[in-house]
DNA sequence: CTGAAAGCGCTAACAT
DNA sequence: ATGTTAGCGCTTTCAG
């Protein structure tokens, strides 16, 4: 490998001088400069990360932890984070905790406190208070993307304010029969979002004075499939049928929207169904839903970072990300 | 942060046996090692990576390039790296092409080749003859997943039997008149599967005598919106409508799916639709199609890349991937 | 089995 | 504007 030494002795000019040129830093002379820069890229020559790390300190990478790579939610705010990060010249580890927690322990030491990263930008969990501390310990900044933690600010919707405009489009078109698909976080991963989102589904109803029937409300797991089960098994077996079905996510929405197509029940007219995302699919299937971000939720989150990482003063309270609902044909008056 | 050096004057060794000791690396008393292994628990000492990077060569870390994260296939390889990677200590790092090529130069020379990576692994992308003598000299490990790759080797499925399977067993329903939904690589990212697996649709037809029909092959980008939009478009203006559709991705087959049920045309009675993958929604969505498993291929690659880091032989030809036909209810027999 | 010492390739004061 | 000089924290001979 061609080192900063070859680029110094192919320009007769100092190590450090060439790390200046190089990193377009002020105390260069535009000629030396240009020698450096065109003596570089004969050479071939690339700076070792771990070398500018080691003296500089900054890896110049920032890492995300999640709790799975697949899950749509996950892979757009990655999707976002990434774009920002490579625009900023930063690279991107990724420390996935695959569904489960068991090698979180390894995770965190093993590789998030190896020096490997200037930041963390967290995914919809909780630390413990002694990765906080570890954290804090190397003056790592830290943010939590799209599920609110207690005591670290974060990025993302009012999952209590979206719920409530999801259930009150429903109520708005005459539904008081409404059920809920409710999610959770696979082992306890990412539990809160899920919490709030039927805390708000039932304060809502409740503030609306409409009551609540527990076998309308059943569990999908914030997947497709599940959620199909569920939904086919409650409206089958169910003795009165909801008029509509408020969901948790777009993809258990799916599920239910399937479930009703091969129930023949027709959507709208005999069942609502919305969701919250605006999952890729949800346009194509005509899923009426809460829209929120992901990619940008990402991309903010990242940039928040980066702006600390550069010495821009921490921001405490990011502000709200944006939602919105978005009606398609999955939605319509209450049957009379 | 606590060093080496903290440990070693804790244990009262040397930094040299303090990190024989904790690389499990023989020549180290027990009682040493373990007096070295408490210590470094006691002072939460979390070695560096990049100071060991300088100094090994290595950093334990792999790198996977890709064309976007939030592809179902891509994401899914993802986690089948990332797995394999956490299990045997490595990091995973990503990087994205975010759908354009345009950074391209610049992911490569800014992130790859800056020694933070002791492997490549690829995502259904051709690499440059530069890039590749840059990893060369690297001496760098690679393998491309998903998409065959002149010149390099390559894990994944064979696209051009699995096309034929599906198509196959299309025409074992009695199917004669098949139309065809193709994708393309964004950007000619890309390009290689979209390709073959078109080609072997072709292929297939013609080795049974079948006429291909132009208008009954649409382009759905491998997307479920355009294909939706491509298919409702085709199966409402054509004269003589296709019996049966093959869908160069699940994604698109579940877009055909959808045009057909707006449509009302019924699946299978009137059209039967085919996929490839095996996606996360094919299940519930009924969709017959010939499964793929991402996750074990991008598993079965960083395998191959890990074993070669610890000095097992390269593997030029690694074997096929497997790929098996799911029948469900999205195919039936010809109608009559 | 353990220690001393020489770097790995770069950056960051401090000089000039 | 440029060079000198120390390291950054670890690994790795080479001795003992």
């Amino acid at each position: 490998m061609t080192s900063i030494e070859d680029v110094a002795v192919a320009t007769g000019v100092s190590t450090a001088t060439v790390s200046r040129a190089l990193r377009g830093l002020a105390g260069v002379s535009e000629g030396t400069r240009a020698r450096v820069l065109s003596a570089a890229q004969e050479l071939g020559y690339v700076p070792s990360s771990a070398a500018s790390g080691l003296a500089s300190g900054r890896t110049m990478a920032m890492g995300v932890l999640l709790p799975s790579i697949e899950r749509w939610y996950f892979s757009a705010v990655l999707e976002g984070v990434d774009r920002q990060l490579r625009a900023a010249g930063y690279d991107l580890i990724v420390f996935s905790l695959g569904g489960r927690g068991a090698n979180r322990e390894r995770v965190f030491h093993r590789s998030i406190l190896r020096k490997r990263i200037d930041a963390l930008l967290v995914m919809c969990m909780e630390l413990t208070e002694e990765e906080h501390r570890s954290l804090r310990e190397l003056e790592s900044p830290t943010v939590v993307v799209g599920g609110s933690v207690q005591g670290v600010r974060h990025v993302g919707i009012d999952d209590r304010v979206a719920v409530r405009d999801a259930v009150e489009h429903l109520i708005s078109l005459g539904h008081t029969k409404i059920g809920h698909v409710r999610g959770s976080g696979s082992d306890g991963l990412y539990f809160e979002v899920p919490r709030i989102r039927e805390e708000s589904f039932l304060e809502t109803m409740a503030s609306r004075g409409l009551p609540v029937r527990s076998e309308w409300c059943v569990f999908g797991d914030f997947r497709f499939n599940e959620s199909k089960h569920a939904v086919t098994q409650m409206l089958s077996t169910v003795a009165e049928r909801p008029t509509a079905l408020f969901c948790s996510s777009d993809e258990m929405a799916f599920g239910a929207l399937t479930a009703a197509t091969e129930l023949r029940i027709r959507v709208p007219e005999e069942l609502s169904v919305i969701g919250i995302d605006d999952h890729e699919f949800a346009e194509p299937m005509g899923l009426t839903t809460v829209r929120q971000v992901p990619e940008e939720q990402g991309a903010f989150a990242a940039d928040l970072l980066l702006g600390e990482l550069e010495g821009r003063t921490p921001l405490q309270c990011p502000p709200t990300q944006p939602h919105t609902l978005v009606e398609r044909a999955s939605t319509g008056p209450a049957p009379s």
